[in-house]
RNA sequence: GGGCGAGUGGUGGAAUAGGCAUACACGACGGACUUAAAAUCCGUUCCCCGUAAGGGGGUGCGGGUUCGAUUCCCGCCUCGCCCA
């Protein structure tokens, strides 16, 4: 080895003996106390790796690494979550198999998280297309569908042209997809759908169980949207139908002055009168084509048709007219609710356009200017008069129940979820139909159900999905019965493998099971699940999801899949845009002083912070950071930062910074002809860098345990600083040293290991533990303040007692100026921190 | 409009059971080494007054509680995310 810091000789050397010696596989000890640190698996696109990735997956390396030296067996691994859209693309485009394009990203990406040294189990990989892989995730579909949690419906859903496929509501924002933009619209389609609404009442309760950031909990909660309420029958005056509404103000019902059914509301055509017909037939086609989304906007100006016809309200026999209107959603509630102009906000702009009466029921507003939503006693209303919001709710849903129209009960926002797409690249169904539209889930001998091989991946000319080509796969004979039967030509969205890919992680070869009870028994659940807060309601919902269906089935022993989750921020970058709004690679501008010029022509260019992205010519690619400064560096550097969980931009610089500070511990311990430096020796160290040490250890302990990277990396970076100026270092400190290093460092601090004499990995030595008397200082510094203001330090034995410390204080040159003719009317001393010494 | 989070030097950030504001790093400036540059090493670096000693101000803004507030409370402003 030559005298200098060569990161990527060091790297590669223990990159490939950490693999052949399998140093981080994991297998099954009841010895031991397991940790289970999980990334949220990528989706290997075809840009290779982003910055972004490793600053999760350095954060789970150095937890994984500290854990397995604090004697856990831990479970760190990492796979592909490989179905999707991109792969399925390239095939339209180029005719090629979807599974070329993904192994080879997957490849790509292997390769690079492996070029970072991160300690994964690699026997533990998994690729959600793997039909090893998908044949379980079928089977799970087969669970749910026997369970009566899946169902199919004809509804109308979020079509997007541009892709050929239906989008699940949370993947459309403002009429548009939201990972592509492309324009959304409605259209009537058969659709699988899961009954996420079953559980929904877990999966809000159960939200008490994590240990989860605060702001991703309540964004379920307010995703799940519980509201308790009442039912309420109304009928249509003459005609003796009856609609429900569900409204969470039963005590304003006296208040209803009006009724909307949602223009798809079963009802609205049907009690339409003949007058009306024309007008509302076309406010219901019309409504067809617009998004929930543009429809609940509150900005809009409300619109909406009379129907004609009237109900009457159940409380005092009132008539109000009953209107359409696209500001009430289908699939809220029951598609229908009772207008209360005076204390609803919509429902009062509504009222003002259309000239319907406003009275009010509950006082302490002012409803001739606004709707009042407020609490407050209730007025015109004869059974409740006098009471009380709350009270009012109970003692009018207690009567509607007694008078047998309506009873309280508890609404969701959260709907079921749509669980199909048009498209190839996704895991078929296990199912088959037969002629008499009977539907048999598939035998598990038949699974997994392979994707058939097609030429054409394109949908079909009358819009069928591609699958809907492989005719000799779709026609096809029930296994039992050797009846004619058709397969199903949706597959199964992204999100379907990531569901429970912790699960197999658990047992990611058993050819038998989808995991062994023993292997789920024993790593389950995540102990610690980190990733981007971009998945905060949709991949953890379904996940969670999932998870309490194989709960209740008997199949794993936890309600909730990971106990406890964090997400690491974004990695931004300062792009530079010249006066047109051009952007300009980093590498074409220079700083002149406060401003940025092109190098090119000396213009002037205006710098912000953004997300990385190549049309903002602002994207770090992470193996560009190693081949300049190594994996190391590269790793903490990320992690040096700045808090894990916060946004930061990404600066050349930083990560220069980092690199001296690990070219700096190379000099402190080895020497110019590539030994170990002279300073580390038997003898003892200097007393005060033992000290130093020891601080250290602790700092950098508490850090990792509080995910505080950023300052244990700083601690080590003062203890560096005060070792160089040093002439000796003990032995045993040095090593101590290294192993603090080691889960940030891990090919340095192996290499230093190495040369302190050490024949071994250095991954499961025992964490360095600190001495408590080495944290004590015999002398401390106390701040003096008079009247608040620092005035002075004096230095005291630890153990002094109060008054010395403050008789110190009081006669110290620099303060007792400030007593000066004055007297001293409160001493406050706090022990260890600081004198205040009050006068007047 | 509602919920959550954030606002500290030129920059990333540190410090909160209320107790020295600005650790660590970047950048900048000065110096050493070098024919020179890079690299490296040493030093300075919150602002203002002062040669200095020293003094004053200062954690988005305005109040409050306190001997003492970046930290707690009230009211605002700005930014980010989520929901409407």
């Amino acid at each position: 080895m030559t005298a200098a810091y060569e990161p990527q000789a060091i790297e590669l050397k223990w990159q490939k003996y950490w693999l052949e010696n399998k140093t981080f596989k994991s297998v099954i000890d009841h010895s031991k106390p397991k940790y289970y640190v999980l990334d949220m698996f990528p989706y290997p696109s075809g840009d290779g790796l982003h910055v972004g990735h490793p600053e999760g997956y350095t954060a789970t390396d150095i937890i994984a690494r500290y854990k397995r030296m604090r004697g856990f067996n831990v479970l760190h691994p990492m796979g592909w979550d490989a179905f999707g859209l991109p792969a399925e693309r390239h095939a339209v485009r180029t005719g090629e198999h979807p599974a070329i394009i993904t192994n080879s990203n997957c490849d790509t990406f292997r390769r690079q998280i492996q070029r970072l040294g991160l300690s994964y189990d690699w026997d533990r990989e998994i690729n959600t297309t793997d039909p090893k892989y998908y044949k379980w995730t079928q089977w799970i579909f087969s669970i749910l569908y026997e369970r009566g949690l899946a169902y199919e419906i004809e509804a109308p859903v979020n079509w997007c042209p541009a892709l050929n496929t239906v989008l699940a509501n949370e993947e459309v924002k403002d009429g548009r997809y939201v990972e592509t933009g492309d324009p959304v619209e409605k259209r009537p389609l058969r659709q699988w759908m899961l009954k996420i609404t079953d559980y929904a009442e877990r999966l809000l309760a159960d939200l008490d169980l994590l240990d989860w950031p605060e702001g991703i909990k309540a964004m379920q909660r307010e995703w799940i949207g519980r509201s308790e309420g009442a039912d309420v029958n109304f009928t249509v005056a003459g005609s003796g139908q009856v609609f429900t509404v569900f409204t969470t103000r039963p005590d304003t019902l006296f208040g209803a002055t009006y009724c909307v059914l949602a223009p798809e509301h079963p009802l609205t055509l049907e009690i339409t009168t003949p007058e009306q017909m024309d007008a509302v037939k076309a406010y219901v086609e019309a409504a067809s084509n617009k998004s929930a989304q543009d429809r609940m906007k509150e900005e809009k100006e409300k619109t909406g048709v009379f129907t004609g016809s009237f109900a009457v309200n159940p409380v005092n026999g009132a008539l109000v007219p009953i209107w359409t209107a696209d500001y009430v959603l289908a699939e809220y509630g029951y598609g229908a609710i009772m207008a209360v102009p005076a204390h609803d906000t919509r429902d009062y702009e509504f009222a003002k356009r259309f000239d319907i009466p406003v009275i009010e029921v509950i006082s302490g507003g002012n409803i001739e200017k606004e709707a009042w939503t407020g609490d407050g006693v209730l007025v015109n209303s004869p059974l409740i008069n006098g009471l009380h919001v709350d009270e009012a709710k109970k003692t009018i849903t207690a009567w509607l129940e007694e008078k047998g129209l309506g009873k309280g009960t508890v609404n969701y926002k959260l709907r079921d979820w749509l669980f199909s797409r048009q498209r190839y690249w996704g895991e078929p169904f296990p199912l088959i139909r037969l002629q008499d539209g009977t539907i048999k889930t598939l035998p598990m001998k038949d699974l997994p159900l392979l994707l058939p091989e097609l030429d054409d991946y394109r949908p079909t000319a009358d819009g069928a999905p591609p699958l809907a080509r492989a005719a000799a796969w779709v026609n096809t004979t029930d296994p039992e019965t050797g009846q004619p039967a058709i397969r199903e030509t949706n597959t199964m969205p992204q999100w379907a493998g990531s569901c429970w890919y912790f699960l197999r992680f658990c047992d990611p070869t058993n050819e038998n099971e989808a995991w062994s009870e023993e292997a789920e028994r024993y790593w389950m659940p995540v102990d610690l699940y980190v990733g981007g807060a971009e998945h905060a309601v949709l991949h953890l919902l379904y996940s969670r999801f999932w998870h309490k269906v194989l709960y209740d089935a008997g199949y794993v022993h936890t309600k909730e899949p990971a106990t406890k989750l964090f997400n690491q921020g974004m990695i931004l970058a300062y792009s530079f845009k010249d006066s047109n709004g051009k952007y300009h690679y980093p590498h074409e501008v220079e700083r002149d002083g406060d401003h940025w010029r092109l190098k090119a022509t000396g213009e002037m260019v205006e710098t912000q912070i953004e997300k990385m992205s190549k049309s903002r010519y602002n994207v770090v690619n992470p193996d560009d950071v190693v081949k300049s400064y190594g994996a190391d560096a590269m790793r903490l550097y990320e992690m040096f930062m700045g808090p894990l969980d916060r946004d930061k931009p990404w600066t050349d610089e930083g990560v220069q910074g980092v690199y001296r500070f690990l070219r700096r511990i190379w000099s402190a311990f080895v020497n110019e002809d590539g030994k170990l430096h002279p300073r580390i020796q038997d003898q003892a160290s200097d007393d005060a860098l033992l000290r130093e040490l020891h601080k250290t250890i602790k700092a950098v302990t508490d850090g990792i345990e509080s995910l505080s990277f950023n300052t244990a990396i700083a601690r080590m970076m003062e203890f560096v600083n005060a070792l160089l100026k040093t002439a000796s270092f003990d032995r045993k400190s040095a090593e101590s040293f290294l192993l603090l290093l080691a889960p940030f460092a891990p090919h340095l601090a192996e290499e230093l290991w190495e040369k302190m004499g050490k024949d071994t990995t250095l991954a499961y030595e025992n964490w360095p533990s600190f001495d408590p008397a080495l944290l004590v200082e015999d002398n401390i510094e106390i701040p003096v303040q008079v009247l608040g203001k620092l005035r002075g330090r004096i230095m005291v034995p630890a153990s002094a007692p109060e008054a010395d410390i403050l008789t110190a204080a009081k006669t110290d040159p620099k303060i007792a100026p400030h007593l000066e003719g004055k007297a001293v009317v409160k001493e406050i001393y706090v022990p260890g921190k600081m004198v205040n010494l009050i006068v007047k």
